[in-house]
DNA sequence: ATCTGGCTAGGAC
DNA sequence: CTAACGGTCCTAGCCAGAT
């Protein structure tokens, strides 16, 4: 039977959350910047029409953003990802199989529903009354293809954000499939698309029709899979359960940079908080941790260092102090002073299911209640509110935020300012 | 001859 | 006034070394 699989997909997703809260930005150009209002990673249309590029760097775009009048917001990723779990929450009601893709994506599973597209249309109007954000629908028998419907979707006005490839014929599929770029297609980017333009491949069409073996030698398999799901012939399930992360990765850019080690060890000692925070949540333990920092690599005119140390942790743990001496054992051993450093992090890896992990016997027995009760204290008082006596003394590396929304929906605190 | 770990490239969002 | 460019996570493919 013919699988028809959903792509929901947020529309600027985090534009979209800050306007919930301030409907007064309706139809005025919007733009959410990253950590440390480094550079732009949400448009609203209006911006996509200035011609504004993502990941487009504030600094450089600052001058002509003021004299249109963009109104910039700082990076609220509690907020965007309360918002998220909502409108995930309201998506779960629609089919009885839900990936949830990223933050503002999820795949469902529609295969053998009675008016595919009328369900399409509910779940738009359903999210839009009980959150306020609005998506877009693409459907198609693969990921692939329900990726680039939805791709059509948001770019026709005419579709009304919903677009079913599978209800095509296949001389309107080749006409769709002829009007879409290469780099629009999931799972390639620039590169790629470079070389499947030097090889005269440019449209979506040529792709889907090129030779698979001769593709699958020059490009790879992961080639092979992506003609083949254009195909229709689907390689990539969708899979409601998400496997426990295989790498934890904590790092930040420094709102300036920093020469002191206790600094360093500041910020290190957050990151390892944050870390082990996630590892806890998915019921692991990690058997190594790596410790890097680094100088500003866009100041050629600076002498650059990129240190980094991995440390195998004897008995893989997910107690944030083990972990945190060890990483702060590395960090001793990679700094070098002189240098004006502008990021740091740790990364957790060699990661494993807690209840298999084996237990070092003659280890000194560490109450397990500890890490608990820190979760559950920051939990419930907010995050930081019991931190490692390393953590927090010290704050000179905190990122800039120059303009970040109220947390209207996870901080009471915060909840009189909305304008609503 | 095959498996393994380490490392880089490329990609998504 | 100047300087100012994100964060997390994955897989494939290659190589070297071990089995």
């Amino acid at each position: 039977m013919q699988q028809s699989i959903a792509l929901v997909d947020c529309n600027n997703f985090y534009v979209s959350c800050e306007r919930v809260f301030r409907p007064d930005l309706e139809n005025k150009p919007v733009v959410v910047l990253s950590n440390n209002d480094g550079c732009v990673v949400a448009r609203s249309g209006e911006v996509k029409a200035l011609g504004i590029n993502m990941g487009e760097p504030w600094f450089k775009i600052r001058d002509a953003a003021r004299r249109h009048g963009i109104i910039a917001f700082s990076s609220n990723y509690a907020l965007y990802a309360d918002m998220s779990n909502r409108v995930m929450n309201v998506l779960s009601a629609f089919s009885p199989h839900q990936e949830v893709y990223s933050i503002d994506e999820s795949f469902l599973d529609l295969t053998g529903f009675a008016d595919v597209r009328g369900h399409a249309r509910e779940i738009r109007k359903t999210v839009r009354r009980h959150l306020g954000i609005p998506v877009c629908v693409g459907i198609g028998p693969t990921k692939t293809l329900s990726k680039l419907a939805n791709h059509v979707a948001k770019k026709h006005p005419r579709s009304e954000g919903v677009f079913d490839y599978n209800v095509l014929t296949g001389s309107q599929r080749q006409s769709v499939l002829k009007n879409i770029g290469v780099n629009d297609v999931w799972g390639i980017g620039k590169k790629l698309s470079a070389s499947l333009h030097a090889q005269g491949i440019e449209t979506v069409l040529q792709l889907r029709d090129a030779n698979a073996k001769g593709m699958r030698a020059k490009h790879g398999v992961v080639m092979e899979r992506i003609i083949a799901e254009l195909n229709g012939i689907s390689c990539i399930g969708v899979t409601d359960i998400d496997p426990p992360k295989k790498q934890i990765v904590s790092s930040r850019s420094f709102g300036q940079t920093v020469e002191d080690i206790d600094d360093l060890k500041d910020a290190i000692a957050h990151f390892v908080t944050n870390a082990a925070l996630k590892l806890r949540a998915q019921g692991s333990v990690a058997g190594i941790v790596q410790v890097f920092i680094m100088t500003d690599r866009f100041r050629n005119d600076q002498p650059q260092y990129n240190p980094s140390m991995s440390l195998p942790i004897p008995v893989p743990t997910d107690d944030s102090l083990l972990i945190s001496q060890w990483a702060g054992r590395g960090l001793d051993a990679i700094f070098r002073k002189g240098y004006f450093y502008k990021k740091a992090g740790v990364i957790l890896s060699e990661i494993s299911d807690k209840s298999l992990a084996q237990t070092d016997m003659f280890a000194p027995i560490r109450k397990p209640e500890l890490m608990h009760a820190m979760d559950s204290v920051n939990a419930r008082f907010g995050k930081g509110a019991l931190r490692l006596s390393q953590d927090g003394s010290r704050r000179s590396w905190s990122m800039r935020q120059e303009n970040r929304s109220p947390e209207y929906t996870t901080r009471w605190d915060e909840v009189a300012v909305c304008r609503c």
